[in-house]
DNA sequence: CCGGGCATCCACCGATCGGTGGAGCGGAGA
DNA sequence: TCTCCGCTCCACCGATCGGTGGATGCCCGG
């Protein structure tokens, strides 16, 4: 049986450093390639046919979630493989992950054997998750669903404007206004516009 | 002339394991000990006396800025250095880092040889600053900042309590955590709670 | 077909907040 | 030493907000 190859993206360059460290180390694992960013992870991972892709999700020069996206459109027999690899635990940025069609997830205050565990994992059709995004799948699944109507609405709150400019910057009423925010309160479990401000800040909702 | 001995601390171990790897490569510089939080930093650092030591600000167990505050008022010629090296920039955490008595100030961003660089000019008693430091020291020097009550009360304020709700838990009077909520505004050059917790947590303060 | 669920809309009231004006107190610099 | 500045503290008023109670139109599934 052949090695499992992969592919690391991460635009930090100590990050890349210690993930190729770690495999380097790992018999049955090499890195075939590296990226900085995720539209420049594609032309690697067309170049090199990797088995499994270790993700990051913010990165400067192109965000991760597009990237896998793309690569999962692409993929012949289920590869490569998504692995996301990540510092944040947010409720939107696994979602998204996840929709976008990432295989795993992990932070990255994993250890070295969980990571070569994953990926071993990963290579071997089996999803990974980290416990927290295993929550955030099991919980409340549509709870945190805000309409568009009430995101606009919530980010003007942010921007610091009161209901009536908000009401007429969206050219409807004060009361509707209102409706719109007490709805998000109790979907977020917020107690006013400050606490759902830091909330919705929080989960990356704007 | 002696190697550089050098001790990092960073609470993800493939950070751990990439610094340790960049400086293996590199002659002259020797990683003597490894830490994952502030606290558990200083006995390390106690055991291996190192020249520089590599420290990440945000960990679970114990954050950066205490532990450098420590080991600064325990050094002796000014050894060990301290280099911050942590993933943001944000006014607060430059700030608090270069006031515990940093020595440097580096994101994790930067290249294994600014990395090499940075430990070299600290051993030297260069102090390393990174670009987005720097502009923080050059520019608004006494603008951002908030005072610690000021902070409690916007604190509270982001967890949806009430004017009066955070008076008695502050023990203190209503009208009190008014005025300090007005400064808050007009330092931040918020509108109102909202926008003030949205500045804030943008600006990493709460 | 029709009823439930959801987003959107609106008016009124009591509670809360933003803003003004002011006071004591301690540290930094003249 | 003394002055100045910033942090902390407080009371009162008008403006705004949170909450209740409803209404409309839309989509989807029974």
């Amino acid at each position: 049986m052949s090695a499992v190859r992969i592919v690391v993206v991460d635009d930090h360059p100590i990050v890349r450093h210690g993930l190729t460290g770690v495999f380097a180390d790992e018999p049955g694992i090499d890195v075939v390639g590296e990226a900085d960013s995720g539209p420049r992870s594609l032309a690697v991972i067309a170049d090199t046919e990797p088995d499994v892709v270790l993700m990051d999700l913010r990165m400067p020069d192109g965000d991760g979630v597009p990237a896998i996206r793309e690569l999962v459109r692409h993929r012949t027999r289920g590869r490569p493989r998504a692995l996301v690899l990540t510092t944040y635990d947010t409720d939107r940025e696994i979602r998204s992950a996840l929709n976008a069609g990432a295989d795993g997830y992990l932070l990255k205050d994993a250890s070295r054997t969980e990571l070569v565990r994953a990926v071993r994992d990963l290579a071997a059709g089996r999803p990974v998750l980290a416990p927290a995004a295993l929550a955030i799948l099991l919980g409340h699944e549509s709870e945190t669903e805000l309409s568009t109507r009430e995101i606009d609405v919530l980010r003007l709150v942010a921007d610091g404007l009161t209901n009536k400019a908000i009401a007429t910057r969206l050219r409807i009423s004060e009361s509707t206004v209102k409706t719109h925010l007490l709805h998000t309160y109790s979907k977020l479990g917020a107690a006013d516009r400050a606490h759902a401000v830091r909330i919705c800040w929080e989960r990356g909702l704007i």
